[in-house]
RNA sequence: UGCCUGAUGGUGUAAUGGUAGCACAGGCGACUUUGACUCGCCUAGUCCUGGUUCGAAUCCAGGUCGGGCAGCCA
């Protein structure tokens, strides 16, 4: 984006988790609205990611509060830190410029801290004052929060659990814990380890935290009911016995803590007032409330709420499998910009603003549904034809000679920069006798309503001058070689003829002042709407998603940098691939990604 | 057949007992040196059956249909 653009003035976003933010504002029942989003570091994010970043920092920003960005990274086994500096590039990006004031860091290697709340012995852990949230991953700077950084912390609330007669060691394997917990419609049964004494629990939760027992030989069980309808109180596992290194913590540790019971003792430690997840975890609530009304914690609980995840038309929401596509080789990685990743979105060239828009768009509910694509498409639009400089280019070039043109002589034009922002001002484009037309916009036997190049017809070339075809020029095997042309420069604007009316005005680059560049045209990655209520998702993926083009384009282009984002005229916008253009001046070709097609309600369907 | 939860045009949503509105998509038209943008108009909806009420998308009851939950995943 080369244009300073704004957050549109909107009004704020209301919805039924707002509203309920509104309500604890009013009531007063928390000092400070603190969210927080906390994704597990074992893939990358996407654009469901996009949504739940979009609320839990929106809720922040609108109530002057603050968003931890927290790993909840509790199972060693699926967690790398290529995935945790991949969340934390994605975030901030997504978030700059918008919300980054209330973006929640700690201190580097800062752990919980003992503090003194209403006379009782507490512990919470601060973010880091605002002035260096924005260093991360420096030394002495700030890091995301990490939910194993609370382990020693989780491990002192199991001990408190154990000493109040609400959690036991249980012997049981996996398969017999599974057969005693029941089923949804028949009640379970106690584990014959439920009534062991409270000394004989702590003993055994300790030599497990020693490391004198396998994997899998005992866990840390709630003590609740297991007969209760609800599956996730039946004497729910709170730790398990896992030897194997942690990417944060390293070999502390051979028990590691369970989802429910690490991620509201995290929420608590961080001051987390409104704990936002989707809908699956609705289930859990009631022992996320067990949890920590059981442990006498001294401040004000935070609490769950829920929505909808979500699900997007023609694209896979899943980090499993989007997993899957990088390791079949579907696409080249994470970052593919086909991926619906956050990355790949980048990439592609969709502004984070348009991320913003979007999220803003479909809003927040319960109702599990499928978003159409094109509310998504038309969000990006809306961010990039404000804010994209126009450009000619032509994808599949034809060449045009302009007859009464000398080789050699070079008509400068005029084209405007921006035809909603004069302030853009203008660029010289050279027509010469030579130039490229795309292929599309000529017709030997054109259809009905056609008005671009035909034999014997004219069309504008755009900031240029009217031509007329006179000739089609086809090899022995009857291929298109090229197209004779007259110029009629008095339509030149300024010129006596100007005025003058064709049907079509078309876009070209002149053949000798041209750049080569390879351009990538994406399509989306499925061919059917709900690619993930397919038998199989990999069969349905879509051959043609991408499809590279040997492109002119005009000269100007040849600085451009990734991130900028331009508008190829009457095509679509294009951004510099951030990982495949070559360095600046090196001569070689450019390579631009198509980021999103111009609505086209000729073609009906994707241009170009 | 257990528990939790949801249902408003094709899609996403708003209306919090008082005129069912907005955006997208679709259609028609105007404008146009982008078949874009912009502008105007149009199409199209409260899951069902009862009940409460002067008045129900909203409250109540019963149904129907959808989603989630039985990992030592999150």
């Amino acid at each position: 984006m080369t244009a300073a653009h704004q957050e549109p003035a909107a009004p704020a976003p209301s919805d039924f988790i707002r509203d309920l933010v509104a309500q604890d504002v009013a009531h007063r029942r928390y000092p400070r609205i603190v969210t927080r989003f906390p994704p597990e570091p074992n893939g990358y994010l996407h654009i469901g990611h996009a949504k739940s970043i979009c609320l839990n920092f929106g809720i922040a920003r609108e109530n002057g509060g603050q968003c931890n960005l927290r790993m909840d990274d509790t199972n060693p086994a699926k967690e790398e830190v290529e995935y945790v500096d991949s969340i934390i590039a994605d975030v901030q990006w997504l978030v700059a410029g918008w919300a980054d004031h209330c973006l929640g860091f700690k201190p580097k290697g800062a752990t919980p801290a003992a503090v003194t709340t209403n006379g009782q012995p507490d512990f919470y852990l601060a973010p880091a004052p605002k002035s260096k949230v924005q260093i991360p991953n420096s030394k002495i700077g700030t890091e995301p929060f990490f939910a194993s950084d609370y382990f020693g912390q989780i491990y002192t609330y199991a001990e408190a659990l154990i000493e109040k007669g609400r959690a036991y060691v249980c012997d049981l394997t996996p398969k017999e814990t599974e057969e005693y917990r029941g089923s949804p419609d028949r009640p379970g049964r106690d584990s014959p380890f439920r009534q062991r004494s409270v000394a004989e629990n702590l003993d055994l939760f300790r030599r497990m935290r020693a490391g004198e027992f396998p994997d899998a030989a005992r866990s840390l069980r709630a003590k609740i009911d297991m007969a209760s309808p609800n599956i996730w109180l039946r004497d729910p596992l709170l730790y398990r016995i896992r030897h194997v290194a942690h990417h944060h913590t390293g070999d502390a540790w051979c028990i590691y803590p369970l989802y429910d019971f690490a991620h509201c003792l995290s929420d608590y430690l961080e001051g987390i007032t409104h704990s936002i997840c989707t809908l699956e975890f609705e289930v859990h609530r009631p022992l996320y409330d067990w949890i920590l009304e059981n442990l006498n914690l001294p401040r004000a609980l935070p609490h769950q709420y829920e929505f909808a995840k979500l699900n997007l038309g023609y694209t896979i929401v899943s980090k499993r499998r989007l997993l899957q596509l990088v390791q079949e080789k579907v696409v080249t990685g994470w970052d593919d910009p086909r991926m619906p990743t956050i990355s790949g979105l980048r990439r592609r060239g969709i502004p984070a603003s348009a991320l913003r828009r979007f999220a803003a768009t479909i809003g927040v509910t319960k109702y599990d549904s499928v978003t159409d694509v094109a509310l998504f498409e038309h969000a990006v639009r809306e961010e990039l034809n404000p804010a994209a400089p126009r450009r000619l280019a032509v994808l599949r070039p034809v060449k045009i000679v302009l007859t009464n043109l000398p080789a050699g002589e070079t008509v400068t034009c005029d084209a405007v920069n921006h035809p909603a922002d004069p302030a853009a001002g203008t660029r010289p484009v050279p027509l010469t006798r030579e130039v490229f037309i795309e292929a599309d916009d000529f017709a030997e036997v054109p259809p009905p309503k056609y008005f671009r190049l035909r034999p014997g017809g004219e069309v504008r070339l755009k900031y240029a001058c009217i031509i007329k075809c006179d000739e089609v020029v086809k090899d022995a095997a009857g291929r298109l070689v090229e197209l004779r042309c007259t110029a009629d420069l008095t339509t030149r604007s300024g010129g006596p003829n100007a005025d003058k009316k064709v049907k079509g005005t078309i876009h070209w680059v002149s053949a000798t002042h041209c750049l080569d560049a390879e351009v990538r045209l994406y399509d989306r990655l499925f061919t059917v709407p709900e690619p993930a209520a397919a038998e199989d998702f990999l069969k349905v993926v879509n051959p043609k998603s991408v499809e590279v083009v040997a492109a002119k384009l005009e000269s100007t282009l040849a600085t451009a940098r990734a991130g900028e984002c331009f508008q190829f005229e009457r095509l679509g916008y294009f951004t510099p691939d951030a990982k495949d253009s070559p360095a600046p001046a090196s001569g070689s070709r450019p390579v631009f990604n198509r980021t999103i097609s111009l609505k086209d309600a000729w073609g009906k369907g994707p241009a170009a």
